[in-house]
Parts: structure tokens; C-alpha cells; sequence
DNA sequence: ATGGTCGCGCAATTTTATTGCGCTGGATGG
DNA sequence: CCATCCAGCGCAATAAAATTGCGCGACCAT
């Protein structure tokens, strides 16, 4: 599962765009098309290409707003984390969720069109399960945000290029 | 730029795989491949999909570790932020980050291999710019995750069906 | 040196995207 | 009420991209 520089050179074309022909991937990294795709399919197969996906702008389908939901409960024990998991799947509003250590106990990102629907959200999100401590943080700006991963960080194999 | 039900249906299909044939989301939609092939492009041209990018897999590119870093300043004024923006934008572990009210200024989402990555990463940041008061919280887990919007909320012409 | 393996590139072949064109229903204005 | 217009659809042709089959040369371990 190593990925040598070629392969992170693909992966990084890819992150940014999705629709590039595997003909000009393959001429940006300097190969012929054919290789290039067989190691775009070796990554999809090992899992490191999870999926190509759409990304939408945010105020065009109003959920411009983003807000941060920290949750503290007494319940610690894997019955109750699941029961809040299989909550939070059913609402699409939240778009990230997190196991935290420290302070709070739980941490998800919401997009909702405004303040009011946040309200509305809140009140369905506390009417499924019970939560002893929840703390909202609206983000007034989206500064950055992307979908790229780092892969300075990849594992690789020999690679002396 | 509004968006009926079948529009929204192409873009939640696209959310999920943007590999999918047109011809197949035109069936799922019923809708033949030409007139559902013009309103991806107009969603492109609108701006309402923004871009088609590959989601890797965090752990398989040595990132499995999530921290989210809450920043408060004393430096209240646009030209300290757009400083403050321009850095960031320079270190891609750095794959989220907003503008908060409230309690803290800014909160971005790091991605690491590794504690011991994070306290690089920290070094490096401070070195690049002074930062009053900087808070990091770990992330033990990522339950959630998706590029997915909520389309419940996008805003809808006529639209009886 | 020799057999085996891996990764490459070329040249089909297949699949998908893209375009041109004509049809139809509903809305408009006289 | 009728003629006209326009938006949105589907079919069929064309173009672009993905996918596959095959042979070649480099490298490794015998």
C-alpha cells in the first residue's frame, strides 16, 4: 500500500480535480495513459481512493451557515456512543462528528441555512436523545476549506527520485 | 439559480459518486442523458457544484489524526486577518478553518499522522506568526464525515411534484 | 547467463460525454 | 379561441475518454 512520488503526484491532480483524463494525469507525471490508470485503479482497490464525489457551494443550496456543537454526557460506555451515532446519521445537517478527548466529550460540524434553522435542528436533535451538556459556536466565515489531505505524510517505499 | 426535485436528486446522486454515468442518473431521475446532462452543466456554470474532486482515505495516507486548534487574538482588524489567512493557506495539514463569534476567533481542523507531527506542525505555526492564545483539542475518532450537503434546504421554484 | 516478474507504452475496443436537431406542451398576447 | 413562442425533452450522430490485450525491456534472484 506505498505510494511512491508518482503516485502522490496523481493523488494530489486528483484531489483537485476529479475530471481530469487520465491521458493528461498521465502526461503531468510523465506516463502514457495506460499505467497511470492502472495505478489510479491499484489505489481505488487498496481503499486509498475512497470515492470521487461532487462538491457543492454552500450558499448556492442555503446552508451557508456553519456551526460547531460540542457535546459533554455522563453516559461513557460504547451502548450509548452508538445510540448517539446512529442519531446524528439520520440528520444530514451534520456534516462532521467527532469522538473528542478532553473537555468535550463529542464535537460535530452543522450547516444549516441560518440561525433560526439551527434553533430547529437543535430542538429535533435533543428530542431523539438525551444530552446533558451542549455548547453551539457559530463560525461568522468560512476561511478555508478543503477536501485535499497532506500527503507529505504517506508512507514510501524506496523513492529516491 | 433555483433547483427543482429532479435537480436536486442529480445533485444528491453526484454528492455520492460523481462517477456515475450520465445516462444512469438521467434513468434514476427519469430523464434521458441530454436533458440531464444540460442541467449538470448548468449547475457547473451556476457554481452550484463547484468542483469533482477524489476523497482519500485519511488513514491510508498517514493522516489518521484529527485536531481541531481554537485561536483567540488580541489583533482585532482585517489586515491582521488576512495575514493570519495567508499562513494558513500555507500549511496543508490545515483542511478547515474558520472565523468563530464568541469565546474563540478562530478554529481550524488539523490533520496529522501523529501527536508528535501535531507539536511540528504547532512549532512551525507560531514560528510563522504570533498567536495570543492557541487551544488544541484531539479527536479519538472520526464517526462522521461527508462532502454531502443537506438539500432540504435549497431554495425550490414551482415545483408541485 | 537465464527464467521470472514488474511496470511501461502502443494500438485496438468499449463506454461515456457532447452536440445537432426536431418534437411537444404550456404560457402569452391578440 | 387561435397563432406564436419558448422551454425542456428525446433521439441519433459524433467526439472524447476509459479500458483491455499484447509485446517489450529492466531488474532481480537463481
Amino acid at each position: 500500500m506505498a505510494l511512491d512520488k508518482i503516485d502522490r503526484k496523481i493523488l494530489s491532480l486528483l484531489q483537485k480535480d476529479a475530471t481530469m483524463p487520465v491521458a493528461e494525469i498521465g502526461r503531468k507525471v510523465g506516463l502514457s495513459t495506460t499505467p497511470c490508470w492502472r495505478r489510479i485503479q491499484k489505489m481505488e482497490e487498496d481503499g486509498v481512493i475512497q470515492r470521487r464525489v461532487a462538491v457543492l457551494d454552500p450558499s448556492k443550496v442555503n446552508v451557508g451557515v456553519t456551526v460547531f456543537v460540542s457535546v459533554k454526557t455522563n453516559e461513557h460506555n460504547e451502548a450509548w456512543m452508538r445510540k448517539f451515532s446512529g442519531v446524528i446519521d439520520e440528520f444530514p445537517e451534520v456534516v462532521e462528528f467527532y469522538r473528542m478527548s478532553g473537555d468535550v466529550d463529542y464535537l460535530m460540524r452543522v450547516v444549516v441555512p441560518d440561525i433560526h434553522a439551527y434553533d430547529t435542528f437543535y430542538k429535533r436533535l435533543i428530542s431523539k436523545i438525551n444530552l446533558t451538556d451542549v455548547s453551539s459556536a457559530f463560525a461568522m466565515g468560512q476561511i478555508k476549506y478543503t477536501t485535499a489531505l497532506p500527503l507529505d505524510f504517506a508512507i514510501v517505499v524506496d523513492d529516491d527520485k
